[in-house]
DNA sequence: TTTGTATTTGATCGATTGATCAAGTTAAAA
DNA sequence: TTTTAACTTGATCAATCGATCAAATACAAA
């Protein structure tokens, strides 16, 4: 052993993700990174081997905090259903200020690289699938709770919840009309629910 | 007069949009595009002014070939709803190979620029605006000829559809599931048809 | 054919890109 | 306290960025 890093790792990777997420990967310059998370550039390739890299595990900070957001509107929920769309509407419409971009960080990802970058449009995609599954194994619970129609079928309704929120999402950062999306969301689950 | 251009400025735009829709606007650079439409700098600069301007133009005429499919697509159909949900298909799943991206170019753009290039995102919002107005005529007319039930708001359903096309859109480059993405725009106007 | 001007060409500008590296600094282990 | 290896720092690299410009070229008008 020798000297210790001054930086705190996850910190240092929550701030770049940050930083990528409103600008974009090509949009983002090593120089803004190093600036923003306070490294020089020693440090920062010695930490992170290359832009690419650092991207990826940004990638990786934000699908995680989507989860926890997931998780944590499960917890203020009765229902499956009622957790969902609490999670659903906090994503799309909720804490408008403290984030840096209306859209998707991954359907950014998707939408700006190319195969030269397969690395991190693979990661993005797998991402998204992963959260698409997540949902889908809530939507059997909560099927099995009799929250949903018997017929339903849930793959199908976790398909259509992704593609909402990639939609809506999107909608949000084009036309900012927050009254509509809102009216949009509303009507997700209103031919799965049981009547209650 | 005297000398006259060499080039045919719809064919140059039109080959600009495409790397773009492509690339991105950072993802390319000027070098790829004088290579792309055969043009020297100082031809490239004194046709278009920038990058910027260029880029400009290729959303204009990315927007106008999306317009012409739409009413290629209705020219095509016996009703509105049916030209509609074509060209839908078209967009969506259609001409795989001839086109550079499962996704839209403006919701792209809008996706991968920031304030910095605040012209370019205000010009792809009003004609992603323009084509969603569009649509929302298209079905008024076709209520009116009875191919939607009367209590349906068009302007509601116009902007489900817009929704619908940039979710599907982006999910399918994500997920490359062809067969569930056909099932889920067969649902879009499901509830909103008169029965025939 | 000559003239005048718009266009084309390729070299080149300064700035910025992602990344490297040697020298200096720091703190845990001996 | 000394050693030693990890970390930090700032200068700097070659490549590429968007853009400019003077010289060469080509064509319509006279």
């Amino acid at each position: 052993m020798a000297n210790t890093a001054k930086y705190d790792r996850a910190d240092v990777i929550n701030k770049a993700m940050l930083l990528f997420w409103e600008k974009g990967f090509h949009g983002t310059s090593t120089r803004d990174l190093q600036q923003t998370i306070n490294l020089r550039p020693g440090s920062f390739y010695a930490a992170f081997g290359s832009k690419e890299q650092l991207f990826k595990e940004a990638l990786k900070c934000y699908s995680q905090k989507s989860s926890d957001l997931l998780n944590l509107n499960l917890a203020a929920s009765t229902s499956v259903l009622e957790g969902i769309e609490g999670f659903i509407k906090a994503v799309v419409l909720g804490q408008r200020d403290q984030v840096p971009s209306d859209m998707c960080m991954l359907v950014k990802t998707i939408g700006e690289l190319t195969d030269e970058h397969a690395e991190l449009v693979d990661e993005s995609k797998a991402l998204l699938q992963r959260t698409e599954y997540h949902i889908r194994d809530l939507l059997l619970k909560g099927q099995q709770a009799g929250e949903i129609l018997p017929e339903i079928d849930c793959t199908a309704l976790a398909q259509k919840v992704i593609v909402q929120l990639m939609g809506l999402r999107t909608y949000l950062r084009s036309s900012n009309d927050h009254v509509s999306v809102e009216r949009l969301i509303a009507e997700i689950f209103i031919t799965s629910k049981t009547s209650t």
